[in-house]
Formats: structure tokens, C-alpha cells, sequence
DNA sequence: CATGAATGAGTCTTCATTCAT
DNA sequence: TATGAATGAAGACTCATTCAT
């Protein structure tokens, strides 16, 4: 049992440390010391420093991503799935705070040149919502009017602005639950085309 | 009128580098030759290079602030000061593609210690979306189930992780105005209450 | 008289840590501190440590060529101009017992990237050996059997190697003047043509 | 048979690995993978890595030491000696060309310690020469008044310039053989005695 | 006020060497 | 003996900041 996975071991510290100080200000030897192993043999692992940010992402968002696919399958109806999403997505983020801590600022900030490997994945998570809505629509709840690559960015963004207020705010004056059904119900009624208004069966 | 003041050459400058590389990777060197300054006037007018974002910060969310309100004001009800918003906010960035960028990114990413100064600027520009929410509860415009603090990052990280994609990708499929218009109108829909909804004059 | 050229005071701290160390063992801090300048200041003057050799050997062979061609243009004679080669040769280790060691070792050793551009001054120099051979094979005075691209390098060779064990023994049995008449007259005599030997002004 | 000696093995490999790379770019773990190895199975058979090439010297230079003593000794004559050596040397070099190169680099460039170890075999190697010389100036061969100790070094020289030229380059203008022919003949007229010359008989 | 050459603390990364298996 | 994963000391290089002019 010669203790677990050091990949594994090494970006774990790497979400503790990053989250704590972000990218930039995270100092390799600090990631070695929190994973308990030497400097060195972090580059038995990792090509880089990059390399362990752009890892981590392709795993972990990777994981996050096929988590959400199965989470919004389990719901038939596109209102629901949008509700499911949201409530899922933060759940996530009240669960993993460092990793969504990471995420959220690291898709933003790093370097050009890593943006074009920590966004592949990040586009597949937004298209899970695109295609929810493009169902929608063809089943014909969502309204036609509405761009779906306009709203997959608008539900993701008022979610992962909550969920950046969330983990970093110590207060945390609204619970995250609440928060994500109020989101997801300003969403699906907005949406929501006009005969679906009618038929759908209260509440959202 | 040539000899502008240096300390707004100075911000100027570093808008175009933080927006071209990101805080970490811009180098105050490049900032001074932007500028056409030495590298040591930076420092007769900023403390060092975080203080040239703080200022940045809070002189040019500052401004943005000021405009926004005079913007919103210039609509009696709620919900079309919401639909004002939205057009103001990402038609702002469409115009100052840099500085949007700039406040986009670092407003997430800029160091524990710095985010104390950038929020500040950042919070009363999430709460004039607050207030607006509030007066529309108030003239029974919104409904008064949706937590204005909910509400209004729902709202801003709408806009705001539109407003990251637009400045990033080269294509800009979606024209902001219609982005504006979209984003606003699920809001406004998604957020009026029962009875608005059977007087509210059409279209939103 | 604000300090010595730095560039010069560097590349003079380099030749005598790289003669002392060698170029692998020599540290960029210790040539710094000779140098009396901070670590930093020298990648102000210096792309890299690489690009401190290569411009040493760019900078001083040059010098040295230079010298050596105006030295053997005090002679007339192809053979006489050898035996100035070779006494300006060692006198010039000897003076220059560093620079010298610096010169015998890193011709040979620097990777195969960096020999491009230390070779081309030193086949200037022997090129030197080369123009004086055809010369003296021109004028009837070295046999025509020889060819100068050998010969060139069987001269230099011999001097080199004298050198080397001039520079490194502490001994210093021979007197470098003596080496170089030895050798020289060896050379002359060796390469002497047929005719040549008859008629030429004892002794060589 | 397959098992050959391991401490063979790793020589032979850190003979190609530090001929391509010279021993301060040669790592020990490419060695290791040259011959087959373990990184840790070198140091069962090496002190460190200095000793991987002190060894490396000690054993085969050795060899071509004992080799070139029996070589010369197929001669009578110290002068014929003197172009058998030449003729070996460089078929040494052209049959051996890795081990060559790694000789006539590390011969002059390795640290002050190593050059300790490295030397012997090599002053050893220079004293065939100079009891050539001797030999031939106890016979009346060779001129008395050259100094054997600056002879040795001038023939090696000569021809350990010829070979780093044929080592290295990838032309190989001229033949090997007809450089040692040249450079032995040279130097055979050019050390022999006055009443040798009248009575040697011809072609050198 | 302005300059920009100089500083040197701070970090990533490499690689010879070790040692548990 | 043999392995090769792990170690950690060491060094090149960067860049925010200073200060003499």
C-alpha cells in the first residue's frame, strides 16, 4: 500500500494551495510540502508548473463534467433539467470549495497560451446547458426567440457569480440552495415560452 | 493638449498591458515604455504595481459607477432600468473592450489582499442592480419571493460572463446589443411578478 | 569617470573565473561578485552565461587575430613569419596566461551549439598559418608536397599544446621563448623546400 | 555472449554518451539507458560520475598506450618510429573516433581535480614520443639541440589538432593517413640531424 | 520631477545520488 | 546484485524596486 496515487496526492495539494493563493502566488515548493513529497518530484509528474494547472483542469473539470451530464439525464423535461443544473453546479461548489475556487478564477486569469487548454473543457460544461436548451426549445417550452449560445453563457454566469460570492464571502448570507432555485425558477419562467406557460404544471 | 497628466497616462497604459497579459504577466516595465515614461516615474505616482491596479480600480469602476447610475435613472420603472443595465453594462464593453477586460479578470483573480481594495468599487456597482430590484418589489413590479442579493449577482454574472466571451473571442457571433436585449428580457420576464405580468405593456 | 566600461569588467571577470573553473564549474554569481557587480547587472550586458563565452571569444580572439596578423606582417619572409607566429603565439600565453587557458580549453569543449560561433574567430586565426604557407610555397620557400590546410593545423597544434602545458604545470620547465624556437625552427626546417635550404641565411 | 561485463557495458556507453554530449551535458541516466542499466546500477559500479570517466580514461588510454608501444617497437629507427606514430595515432582516431573525441576533449577540459587521474595515462602516452626522441638523439638521428620535453608536446600537438579537426568536422577534406604522412615527414625533417640528412636514406 | 542603470531577493527547474524493495 | 522512484541541493535567470544623477 504504498500510499496513493502521488499524481493524484500532488494535484490535491495543487487545488489546496491555488485556492489559497492562486496561480500565480502558489510557489511549487508549497504544493510539494502540502503533498508531502520533494520539490523534484513534482516534475516526475508534471512537465511544469502550467502542467499541473492544465492537468488538473483536464481531470478534475473533466470529472465535473460527465458528474453534470448524468445529473441532468436524470430529469426528462429541459425546465427541469435547467433547475437541476443549477441546483447540482452549486451543490458542487458548496462541496468542493477549493476545486470551485480554482475553477472559477483560473478560467479566467491564466495566460493566454494555457487558456486554450483549460477552456476545452470548460466549453463542453457550458454546452451541457446549450443542448438543455436547444431541447427545450424543440420541445417547444423554451422560447425559439432566445440564442442558446447567448443563454448557456447568461445561466452560467449568474450561477458562477453566486458560487464566486459563495466561496469567498465568509458570511454566506444566503444558503446555496436557495440561491440556485431562485436563479434556475428566474430562468425557466423567463424562458419559458408562452403556451408552455399555460400547460406547465406548477410550480417551476 | 500634450503633457497630459502622467498619473492618467500611467492608468491608461496599464489598462492596455493588464488587459494584454494579465496582472502577473505584465511587466511594469512595458506599462512605463506604454506610458513614455521611465520606469521610476511609476513610482513618483503609485506606491508599486499593485497600487497601479488598485487606482486603476477605483478611479475607473469609479467612473463606470457614476455613468451607470446616470444611466438607469434615466428610466422611471424597474424593469426597464434592468433592460437599461444590461444594454449600458455590455454596450460599456464593447466600447472599453481593454478595461472590461481588466475588471472582468481581476476582480476574481487579484490576491486576497488586493481584492479588499478592488471589491469596494466592484459591490456598490452589483448594488445598483440591488437597489433596482428593491424598487421594483417595492412598486409591486418584481416579485418579492427573489432576494435582491441573489438577484443581483444572477443578474450581473449574466451580463458579466457574456461580456468575457464577447472580449475574448475573435468571432463575436452574437452582437452585444442582442445579447443585452436577450439576457435582459429573460430577466425581466423571469423576475416580474404576477400581476405586473397582466398590466406590463408589451414588449418588455 | 563613473566606473570602468561594464561589459569589459565582466568579460574580464569571466576569464579569470572560466580559467580558474572552467566554464560548467564556474558559477554566474562568482563572476558577478569579481566583477563587483550584482548577479542581475550581468544579464543587462549578457543574454545568458553562453552568450558571456561567445562574446569573450567573439570580442578577444578578434583582438588577438588582429594583433597576430600585424605581427607576422613585420616580416617578409614566409619563413621568418612562422617563427614570429610562434613567438607571438606563446608570448601571448604568456602575458595573457588566462585568457589563454580560457582560448586552448573552451575551443574544444563548448557544446556543439555554442562552437559556431566560438569556432569561426579562431579559424580566422589559424587562417592566418594558412596564408603564410601558401605564401611561402608561392615564393619557392616551403615544399609544394604540403598541403597548407595540414600544415596550418600541425603548427597551431604544436604551439597549442606547448601552451597548455605552459599554462597549467606549475613547473614551467621550458621557457616559453625556447618552446617557441624549437618549434618554429622544427617547422621551418620540416617545410623547407629543396632549394630553399640551400640558399637560405643560416641560421633559420 | 550476451552478459558481458556490465562495467564494460556502462564504459562503452559513456564513451558515446559523453563523445556526443561532452561529459557536462552526458547525464548519468541517458549512460544508464545507453547500457542498458539502471540509474542506480552505475553507482554499483562507479563512484560518482567523475569516476565513470577517470575509469573510462584510466582503462583505455592504458590500452592505447600498451597498444602504441608495441606499434612503435615494429620499427627500428627512431625516425621511422616517429611516422609510426603519427600513422597509429590517426588510425587510432579514425577507427575509434567516439572515444577519440572524448580523450581530446576532456584531456583539457575537465576540472583541476579530475585532470589529476587524467593526466597520467596521458604523460605516459606523451613519453613514448620523448623516448623516441631521445633514442633517436643517442643514435645521431635527431638533432641534440631540441629539447624532448617540448618535441613530445609539439608531434602530439600537431597531430591532436589534425584529429579534433577530422573528428569534428563532417568533411574530412583530407585523408587521415596523408595528414599523418605530411605531419610525420615534417617533423622528421625538421628534427633530423645534420649528418642524418646527408645520410637517411629516402623518402622519409 | 524624471531617469534608467543597477540591484538582489526569490523561484522554477535540473539532475547526480540514494535507498527501499 | 539490480532497480528506478524519490530526493533536495544548487544555480540560472527575472523583474519589482531603488537611487544617484
Amino acid at each position: 500500500m504504498k500510499e496513493e496515487n502521488k499524481h493524484q496526492k500532488i494535484i490535491k495539494a495543487a487545488v489546496k494551495v491555488f485556492a489559497e493563493k492562486g496561480f500565480y502566488n502558489a510557489r511549487v515548493s508549497e504544493i510539494a510540502k502540502e503533498a508531502n513529497v520533494a520539490d523534484g518530484t513534482i516534475y516526475l509528474y508534471f512537465k511544469n508548473k502550467d502542467d499541473i494547472l492544465i492537468s488538473l483542469f483536464e481531470e478534475e473539470f473533466g470529472k465535473l463534467v460527465e458528474n453534470m451530464r448524468k445529473e441532468i439525464n436524470k430529469e426528462k423535461d429541459a425546465l427541469q433539467k435547467i433547475k437541476r443544473f443549477a441546483v447540482s453546479h452549486l451543490s458542487f461548489v458548496a462541496k468542493q470549495q477549493q476545486l470551485a475556487e480554482v475553477f472559477g478564477v483560473e478560467v479566467r486569469q491564466s495566460s493566454k497560451f494555457m487558456k486554450e487548454y483549460i477552456n476545452k473543457p470548460f466549453i463542453e460544461y457550458l454546452n451541457l446547458i446549450r443542448s438543455v436548451i436547444i431541447e427545450g426549445q424543440e420541445a417547444g417550452l423554451i422560447r425559439k426567440d432566445l440564442t442558446p449560445g447567448i443563454m448557456k453563457r447568461a445561466v452560467f454566469g449568474a450561477l458562477d457569480e453566486m458560487s464566486r460570492y459563495w466561496v469567498l464571502s465568509s458570511k454566506k448570507k444566503h444558503s446555496v440552495d436557495e440561491a440556485a432555485l431562485q436563479i434556475s425558477d428566474v430562468f425557466i419562467w423567463g424562458m419559458m415560452s408562452e403556451e408552455a406557460r399555460k400547460n406547465y404544471p406548477w410550480p417551476a
